[in-house]
RNA sequence: GCUCCGAUAGUGUAGUCCGGCCAAUCAUAUUGCCCUCUCGAGGCAAUGACCAGGGUUCAAAUCCCUGUCGGAGCACCA
């Protein structure tokens, strides 16, 4: 049945069907999905990142999505670093101040900044409230054998101690008085669950490893995710929380922790893992680690690795990543981010101020090397416009002295003519380009390729850095004049971000 | 093994809750044409998807069942 007559039936059995559908308006239109339960200015959220490492491109989802429903609704943001285990996942100490430069690049400004290795007292104050309320039980089986038992769903002879007891073993774990291993803190919730996750989970355990940050030093009782995020989400008023699939069960296992105090849960909101296209690095912090370390990365914004810090450094703008990222919405599914599309954003966030210039590229790979040929006849210099969609921003004046160099898959055949972009028509013929005119009609009308140039001898050497590794080529003598930072399009190549102005100028490559 | 969750074009997404303006939205991508002194921008067009099979119904992307595929948790990691 088509269309029609599928409306045409509806209208026979119910008229007012179609009535409503009639009706039916548009909604506002949101890339993301609405918070559930959530009210204009009545949103708090948090980013909660282990501050082990510097942003990967996938940390940076996190911040964009919480700082666009902040924005959305009108709410507040936390910055909490859960930074609760100087061992397995041992702060970076050089991570947090980089973490909030992350944040502050992509256009927010957390509301609040806190480190959970603050406020150890506070998860140990609520460790004791929970204990005497028998939520809470001390417990040295070895990990292995309360596994078993575990997932046999049968209680350990620990978990009917008298609370005193508990208390007394709680703080000897808190006085340092066990090792790593040794005694941990479970919360009781149901041996007998039918998801073995749930059971019995650990609260608090004991690393031996001192925690990086002075402050935190002497502590060698921490809490676990769970227990320290969920007690943190509780105290901080946060009313929605976004996390990955892998933190699915977090909800369930806090909740137990949440009813023992009474407390009302947050909404969740749970999504899918991040990949990235077009990288050979994958999107992992531990590798980039590694990569860093063993050098065959530069830093975290070296332009091959899938950083927030690298995005910043090629000249991509917060703003057009955060664009992408809200793009992806919030699903449980696994989703590519196309790294196509921050470069589209970026693009059109940058085009319209970004002054032009060329790059005559010396490299086998791309153009095919740097060629010089002499101009014979024609005037002294090329004058470009400094942007085409604007005349009133001047023109560029580009000498042509000795000769030019252009990119040796651009040079015509003997014969041929070719534009000079700015300048004018040469011809090809055997050691020199000879001027033929300035009548654009022949680019028009008679298959003249027009390309960039630069003079053979007042350039600018330039390094251009890019994810496929270095590009050397020679700028036309202006590129000289930009500051660290600025924009630029090198025409028929890309845009770039002038990281060094130097004597020899570094671009970093941002996209075509 | 136990427990959760998911599946719409190359990629992402809208629609799914409350079946019907859905032979399916928008963006990106790719390709072609127009325009342009850039391979950028702009304009136009084309390409391309409801995981499979059953069921319910006048009507299924939408509801139900089964299957397939994929993801996650069952850590003294976060």
């Amino acid at each position: 049945m088509d269309q029609a007559e599928k409306r045409e039936r509806l209208a026979e059995l119910a008229p007012e069907r179609v009535e409503e559908l009639d009706a039916d308006e548009e909604e506002d239109e949101h890339p993301l999905p609405d918070l559930p339960n959530a009210e204009e200015g009545g949103v708090r959220m948090r980013v909660a990142p282990n501050p082990n490492s510097p942003w990967h491109i996938g940390h940076a989802r996190m911040a964009a999505v919480v700082g666009t429903y902040k924005e959305r609704y009108d709410g507040e943001f936390v910055c909490r670093f859960d930074d609760t285990d100087p061992d397995t996942k041992r702060p970076d100490l050089d991570a947090y101040d980089a973490i909030l430069k992350a944040i502050d690049y992509l256009g927010f400004e957390p509301d609040e900044v806190v480190r959970a290795s603050d406020r150890v007292d506070i998860y140990y104050d609520h460790a004791r409230e929970l204990i005497d309320e028998m939520g809470a039980y001390t417990c040295s089986c070895p990990a292995e054998e309360f596994s078993d038992l575990k997932n046999a769903g049968e209680a350990c002879p620990h978990r009917e101690k008298a609370a005193g007891t508990v208390h007394e073993e709680f703080s000897a774990m808190v006085d340092g008085e066990y090792g790593a291993g040794e005694m941990v803190l479970r919360v009781r919730t149901d041996i007998e669950h039918k998801n073995p996750a749930l059971r019995d989970w650990v609260a608090f355990r004991v690393v031996d490893t001192p925690h990086p940050r002075e402050e935190a030093a002497a502590y060698r009782c921490w809490p676990m995710l769970d227990f320290q995020s969920g007690v943190d989400d509780h105290l901080m008023g946060v009313t929605h929380i976004i996390r990955g699939i892998d933190l699915q069960d977090s909800a369930k296992r806090q909740g137990f922790v949440y009813d023992y105090f009474g407390w009302e849960y947050p909404e969740v909101v749970h999504w899918g893992h991040v990949e990235v296209d077009e990288y050979d690095v994958p999107l992992s912090s531990s590798t980039i680690v590694e990569r860093v370390a063993a050098g065959e990365l530069d830093g975290w914004d070296d332009p091959r690795a899938p950083t927030v810090a690298s995005l910043r450094r090629r000249g991509i703008r917060g703003e057009a990543l955060v664009a992408a990222m809200v793009e992806l919405g919030t699903s449980t599914s696994n989703v590519d981010l196309a790294m196509s599309s921050v470069y589209a954003h970026n693009r059109e966030l940058i085009d319209d101020d970004t002054d032009r210039a060329f790059l005559v590229r010396d490299d086998p790979d791309h153009g095919g090397g740097a060629v010089e040929r002499q101009v014979v006849g024609g005037p002294d210099a090329g004058e470009p416009p400094v942007h085409p969609d604007h005349e009133d921003r001047g023109t560029r004046s580009i000498p042509v002295d000795s000769g030019v160099l252009v990119e040796s898959a651009d040079l015509p055949e003997r014969g041929q003519r070719v534009w000079l972009k700015g300048y004018g028509c040469v011809r090809h013929t055997r050691d020199a380009l000879e001027y033929t005119g300035d009548d654009i009609e022949v680019v028009r009308d008679g298959n003249v390729p027009v390309v960039h140039w630069v003079p053979a001898e007042a350039n600018v050497p330039v390094r251009m850095r890019t994810m496929d590794g270095d590009v050397w080529g020679y700028g036309e003598p202006g590129v000289a004049e930009y500051d660290r930072d600025e924009m630029l399009q090198f025409e028929r190549v890309g845009f770039v971000r002038i990281d060094d102005p130097g004597e020899e100028v570094v671009a970093y490559f941002a996209h075509k």
